[in-house]
DNA sequence: GAGCAGATTAGACAAAGTCCAAAGATTGAA
DNA sequence: TTCAATCTTTGGACTTTGTCTAATCTGCTC
C-alpha cells in the first residue's frame, strides 16, 4: 500500500511518474480531490478549483477527471442516479450510502468478506466487486 | 415469497391492491417490465410500449416508473453511470455487470453471504446491501 | 524565437430526467 | 346515466450532467 501525500511537490512527482504533464489546472484539481477525504462530484471539483479566482473550466474538470480515473489516481463511485462521485480513496474499500442526505461513508474493505459468488462465465475476469449499504434514519429516531 | 403473474388480470389486482387505479397506460407498462427478465432503462421501457403504437408519454412512463418503485414493484439498479435500470426481480439479489457491453445478470442472493459490514451509526437502519460484481472478458479470450 | 505536440477553453450539443398547467379519464353517488 | 370530484396523462419547456469540437494557448526542444 502506497500513501499519497499532498503537498505539491509529491502530486507533481505522481502525475509525471503516469506520463502526463503537472499543468496547473491538473494540480489545483489534483489538490481538491486529495486534499480531503470526501465523495465530491464533477461539480462540486468545478466550484472548489473556482472558489477564490476562476482557474479552470468545466471541460478541463472532466478531462482530467476521466484522466485521473483511467490512470487508477481516483474511483469513481455510481450510487447516486444524479451524478458519479470521485473517490480519492483508491485502497479496496466499499461504501455506506445514506439515501436521505447523499452522505457517503467508506467502509474498509479489509473486515469485509463475500462468500457465495458464482463462477464467472469462460472468458469473463472479475474487475471489482462493490459493496453499496443504503442506509436511512431509523423511523424511531425521526421522533 | 409471492410469485407475480403476468396476465393482464393479475396485474390489475396488483395495482388495485396497492391503491392505484389500473390505467390503460399502467398495464401497458407494467406487462414490459414484468413480461421479460431483462432490465430495462426508462426510454427502453417507453420504446416498448410505443412500438406498434404511441400509448403513452415519456412523462407517463417515468411518473409510472417512480410510482411502481415506491410501491416496491420493481427495483432500481444503480450501476450505469448514464442512466438507471429498472429492475422486475424484487426478490433479493444482486448484479453482474459487464462493463463493456453495459449487460447486466442476476445474481441470487441466497448463495451469497456477506460478513464484516460495520456497526451502523445509532439512528440508522439498512434499507439494503447491494453487491455489483463488475467483470469484463479476459485479455486471453478477446483474441 | 520557430515549430510542434499536447492542454485548455467556450460554447454548442446530447441525453436523462423533472415540472407544469391544461386536457382527459375514472369513479362513486344519485 | 349523468355529474362532479379526483386522479392521470400529456406536450413541451426546462434542468442537469456530461461530451465534443475547433480554436487558442502553453511549454518544450532545437
Amino acid at each position: 500500500m502506497e500513501a499519497i501525500s499532498y503537498d505539491r511537490p509529491s502530486v507533481i512527482a505522481l502525475l509525471r511518474k503516469h506520463g502526463i504533464a503537472p499543468t496547473h489546472q491538473r494540480l489545483e484539481i489534483a489538490q481538491v480531490l486529495f486534499g480531503r477525504c470526501h465523495h465530491l462530484s464533477a461539480d462540486q471539483v468545478l466550484a472548489k478549483v473556482n472558489e477564490s479566482q476562476a482557474e479552470t473550466s468545466k471541460a478541463t474538470v472532466y478531462n482530467t477527471l476521466n484522466l485521473f480515473r483511467d490512470l487508477g489516481l481516483i474511483r469513481e463511485v455510481i450510487v447516486d442516479p444524479k451524478r458519479v462521485l470521485y473517490d480519492p480513496n483508491t485502497e479496496p474499500h466499499h461504501h455506506l450510502y445514506n439515501v436521505d442526505t447523499g452522505e457517503i461513508t467508506d467502509i474498509d474493505a479489509g473486515a469485509l468478506s463475500v462468500s457465495g459468488l458464482p463462477e464467472l462465465p469462460t472468458g469473463m475476469v472479475t474487475e471489482g466487486v462493490d459493496i453499496i449499504v443504503r442506509v436511512r434514519a431509523s423511523e424511531a429516531s425521526l421522533g
